[in-house]
DNA sequence: GTGAAAGCGCTAACAT
DNA sequence: ATGTTAGCGCTTTCAC
């Protein structure tokens, strides 16, 4: 190594400096890193990684979409990756990519990580899929339990639960008499987690648990639903998966001509940035992405470095529901003559006086 | 190597077999791969690289960021780069990062990668980070020309110009007297194009150019904006540098009273998933994130592969208006009598005949 | 078509 | 506090 020659030292020296361990004076480790300097040395990676057998790198499998919630979870691990000293690898999986998320698993294997992320995990198309899901080196599933096999697995963000109740009881709390839950699609954790807390808050105080209606998270599947609920007199309140959906909900809410929140209220999911934008504001439950990426990716480094040590235990990240306008106590129970409202127009409830950007937080 | 053993064969042939070399008896290679298989072996990819001087992976400096047009890129950058069989490397820069841009190239560089991909450049803060942007693989510069030293320098997606002009043609068209232009940071690369071309439209025929309102990309800033446009009666066409900042616009347009698109037409830019589903439903450009990322990385990997080889030359992606239902013609020159529009409501534009779906899409 | 030898640039283990 | 000796698991080069 030209280093080490510059310097007058050893290459193991060389590495001792680089590798900040203990027992270099002072003054070889000036020289080192002069001669390092001048000869614009950076040291190599690949070497580092066959030589020590880690390569110092953590794999993300992502799903390959801008939803605004995978989306900023993969932005939470990425930073949170870099802090730690790790290189970070991606790999996405689209939605019916037949490889899947084990092909993915497989890929980042190949390419050589020493830990590996898989984020919102889904279901695979095919039940076989199973049994494939493994790796040598520990996993972190952001968002649900999954069934990975691998030396350690952990998991993170699985609060969707707790946040679904609070939605739905801030519903119930304004009086409503049920909630209707317009449902992510099924095959996703995220998904059925949301939905899970929903109904247990129902069925907890013995409301009835009107049937669920599934999109695909896009603001399209949104307002086929509402065309669908709007034709059911009987919705007052809809807790939607994701805050898209809710856009489009209530986008065909008001086509129908019911308006949002006085005849019928929406909560959302995730608080995207234009949420306190839309007519109406919508109230949405606000996702900690930075705090699960950065307790679950913690767990994960301590366990990379530590594999003999205990697992780190989890920690519940806080639920953040932000009321703004679109949800509002039912309509009286004795409704005014059903020609109050023109078919033919609506409009998103804009004539409240509206500051769209607060919004009152609750932490629970 | 135990494979090699097994198989009854040398290292070096199972190494063909492995790179797709040619020269291997079918008999041969169905030896080592049945014999990998038992063994479950995956080849040592730092041991690979360590040999070949070839990492094999590509890395991305993306913008730490949810918004869709920087989030789409990434994804579209993964795919192709998987699909070319390179591994990605994924470094994020936040806005105001002091390490900025030039560190996370040098992140990258120290990681070890073949090529590198900066996606959506903004200007550093400080002047003399001009100088520290070098790198000793090529480059790959998504959105922008940008000051940066390597062997080879690509650019794609530098067609914001040609979209803004559409937009604000558009706009014209419809019979505007001119057009404002709500900003996006003018540190960004991407916002000067589309003011760039904004300006190019209207002075070529002649038009006045309104003075220009920056915003951030939020809604938050598009809200504050429009608060600012509605107090200039002059105001009856806004192209938006992006979609958040409309949807905020009209926002604050609509409690001011100024309907979309009767008072005032409103075109946003990149087509996020819930334009279609805001009131009114949001004309805007639609950004070929996926082409823009398939055809820069298409030139990258030839030169990386290639060195000495010409690059291949750039090509230009289509421009993708979609004329939705914040636009139309500007009011009637002698307004009709004031009262008619009551000041405390306002709605969107909802009593047409709505489709969210659809919109016209023009190929330009 | 196949193999032998050398070495990529580091770190681990053991000197000194 | 610093140096020596071995490899890590592959690809390269050249020989057969």
């Amino acid at each position: 190594m030209d280093v080490a020659r510059l310097a007058g030292v050893s290459q193991k020296t060389v590495s001792r400096v680089f590798n900040d361990e203990p027992y270099v004076s002072a003054d070889v480790r000036r020289r080192v890193l002069d001669a390092a300097e001048q000869l614009g040395y950076r040291r190599n990676n690949a070497a580092r990684a066959l030589a020590s057998g880690r390569t110092r790198s953590i794999g993300v499998v992502s799903l390959g979409t801008a939803l605004y919630g995978p989306a900023s979870l993969l932005i939470g691990v990425e930073r949170v990756v870099r802090d730690t000293g790790y290189a970070l690898r991606v790999v996405n999986t689209m939605e019916g990519d037949p490889a899947g998320v084990a092909g993915a698993v497989d890929s980042l294997l190949d390419q050589g990580v020493d830990g590996i992320v898989i984020s919102e995990p889904i279901d695979e198309a095919d039940a076989d899929g199973q049994a494939s899901l493994r790796a040598d080196v520990p996993v972190l599933v952001l968002g649900a339990p999954s069934p990975v096999t691998a030396p350690t697995v952990l998991t993170a963000g699985d609060g969707a639960d707790l946040m679904a109740r609070t939605a739905t009881q801030h519903l119930l709390d304004l009086g409503h008499v049920t909630v209707h839950h317009l449902a992510g699609p099924h095959r996703w954790y995220a998904a059925r987690d949301r939905l899970d807390g929903w109904r247990t808050t129902l069925t907890a105080q013995g409301r009835d648990t009107p049937p669920v209606v599934e999109g695909d998270w896009s603001a399209a599947s949104g307002y086929r639903a509402g065309r669908e609920l709007a034709e059911d007199g009987d919705v007052t309140a809809v807790f939607a998966a994701n805050d898209d959906m809710a856009i489009g909900l209530i986008r065909a809410l008001a086509e129908a001509g019911r308006r949002v929140p006085e005849d019928v209220s929406v909560v959302g999911f995730d608080d995207i940035p234009v949420a306190a934008y839309v007519t109406p504001p919508l109230t949405t439950v606000r996702q900690p992405f930075d705090a699960v990426a950065q307790e679950g990716l913690k767990r994960l480094v301590h366990t990379i470095e530590n594999p003999d040590a205990d697992p780190l235990p989890p920690s519940d990240p806080p639920v953040d529901l932000i009321v703004r306008s679109s949800t509002a106590p039912p309509p009286c129970r004795t409704p005014p003559a059903r020609g109050r409202r023109t078919a033919s127009r609506s409009d998103g409830g804009t004539h409240r006086p509206s500051s769209p950007n607060g919004g009152q937080s609750t932490q629970g």
